[in-house]
DNA sequence: TTGAAAGCGCTACCAC
DNA sequence: GTGGTAGCGCTTTCAA
């Protein structure tokens, strides 16, 4: 029954004031060994477990960060939420994760209801295009953390990865491999990621005075989408030897339609994808992609707003831009080299 | 600066009692139309957000479930998280995961900061061999739902897999494509799911007859651990045709040992898995499992769980068992006979 | 080194 | 219909 133990049991069964067993508890201020003791062996006694609400109501401060996300169950965020939590938690926070399935309404909801919780911090990740009024209440109120999606307009801390790059280096690679004709699927351009991606694909192209315009697709990063846009683009007919994808669950589903029409994967059309989430390694041929480290980058966004949190709101927001990796495997053709 | 508006200013603003500003937040008791009409614009003009902080205090309830589980970035949790959060958050519940990589300690540690913060309920999926008493410790101060492995000795409401079964009709289907020298590669023992896991391979290969011993190595539900059991089985030239894996993870991992080693999957070896992971589909050959129903389970066990916060909880613990699909797909040849 | 008491913001009971 | 007010369990001055 030790649920309705307060403080004051305490007390009373040890004998002291309340004020001495929360400072026990707290480790704050002077007691006498002894009294701490006595106080100790009361708190066993009664299995009493200190009650972080009431002490949240107190302190303002919950000890809680709030993490808003598209979809724990999509291949790339449990990642990312892992790393966050792990940040968190190191720091003696908690972490209470909202899906919003990118869809504004589920975001606004989420954001009203960490507010009421009152937690102490927001993680966010922008889903749908209307995110950055979203982003901008909450700064209003506690800090936040922006990962993966730049949001603009609202100052805060921010963590990417150089999407431009990444791409544009893949990119090269896969000239020098001498494809030409390529497609590209791209991900919701309302996304910054995606805008980036594609920007680097076709700035490489045009550095390297290719003139071949490339076709570039309209996707949504799912799977699904990657499979019909393949089957699309061999309807269509155009030649293509090379499909570059803003994400490997679309490179993926590409690669699976490619097969299913005995097309073979590198042989007759190259894939790639981006993100490096754990399934590129394992899908048969192997896929080339350009790693993010979402670990870190969740790690990362944390340790800012924790940061930010308990050393002052003012100091202006910062912005850490991570390198992605080119990871070249098979479904590229394994050859070439890596520029 | 919403944030410290407090439902005594919109009181100020309105006019009003804060008694009156708290039924109207709350939709409880009756309040003239214009009186409501006066608080709502005050609310608004202030930008007030309720302090949920306060109102669990009072309320002795904090519309907070919490979700020990072994972790979120391993490709099985995620869906069944996203289903534990769905069916709360439709219900106005908020929800804590807290990852414990199956470590007692993190176990214990989750529990006691879950029971601080004053969740409502708790929904378990033990890892350690512990467990138990955690379970048990946590239950003694809120209902707990416990998922996937059972848990002995602690009356809970449980929903778990009929594991047993899923591994028998598996087996059949494998005796049935005429596989007689099998091995088997286990998860941790003293997982409830991983012994009936084994117990059903074992009581199959009994019931039909088969007198060739099953080889059983003991694993961990890890890639690496699948990958290198599998070469240890073919260094002991043991004459395989058939790799039964406790799950997905280590059958995948075994599948690209033996196509490292040249080893075609499934015409020399037939390799199969449980859980159908995503990436089952994916790999190449297909991957032959026996499906859980993941996000079904977190959403039940939610259920259940919210259930017996709200409606009390003398009723008896509720057990369901949910029944597994065999999926056939080409690791295991494609032919055969689905019995 | 210890205790008393004023909050923290809200709910809910009791009056009016 | 509406207002007053006693808690909810803890932290944190301020005194002693």
């Amino acid at each position: 029954m030790s649920g309705n133990v307060t403080i004051r049991d305490v007390a009373r069964k040890a004998g002291v004031s309340i004020s001495t067993v929360s400072r026990v508890i707290n480790g704050t201020g002077y007691v006498r060994e002894s009294t701490r003791k006595k106080i100790e062996d009361a708190i066993r006694a009664l299995g009493y477990s200190p009650n972080h609400v009431a002490r949240s109501l107190s302190k303002g401060s919950t000890k809680i960060i709030g993490a808003i996300l598209p979809d724990i169950s999509n291949p790339f965020f449990p990642t990312l939420a892992r790393g966050i939590d792990d940040a968190v938690s190191s720091r003696g926070y908690t972490l209470i994760i909202c899906n919003t399935d990118s869809d504004v309404r589920q975001e606004e909801s989420s954001v009203r209801v960490l507010l009421e919780k009152r937690v102490d911090g927001v993680v966010f990740v922008a889903g749908s295009p209307e995110s950055a009024s979203l982003v901008r209440r909450a700064s209003e109120q506690v800090p936040v953390a922006v990962i993966d999606r730049e949001v603009e307009g609202v100052p805060c801390d921010t963590v990417t990865v150089d999407n431009f790059r990444g791409s544009y280096e893949l990119t090269r690679y896969l000239l020098n491999c001498g494809h030409r004709k390529m497609a590209y699927i791209s991900g919701p351009l309302h996304l910054s990621t995606s805008k980036k991606r594609l920007a680097g694909f076709r700035a490489c192209l045009r550095d390297s005075g290719v003139n071949d315009e490339p076709h570039v697709f309209h996707g949504d990063f799912k799977y699904d989408t990657g499979y019909s846009i393949a089957r699309e683009i061999i309807r269509m007919g155009l030649g293509i030897t090379c499909v570059v994808c803003a994400n490997d669950l679309m490179a993926i589903g590409a690669m699976r339609c490619f097969q299913d029409l005995g097309i073979g994967v590198p042989s007759q059309v190259a894939v790639c994808g981006f993100d490096d989430i754990t399934m590129a390694s394992l899908v048969r041929p192997s896929l080339t992609t350009v790693a993010q480290p979402a670990y870190r980058m969740g790690a990362l966004a944390a340790e800012m707003l924790l940061e930010r949190i308990e050393k002052g709101r003012d100091q202006s927001p910062r912005s850490r831009v991570l390198e992605p990796v080119l990871v070249i495997r098979d479904s590229t053709g394994g050859g070439g080299v890596k520029a």
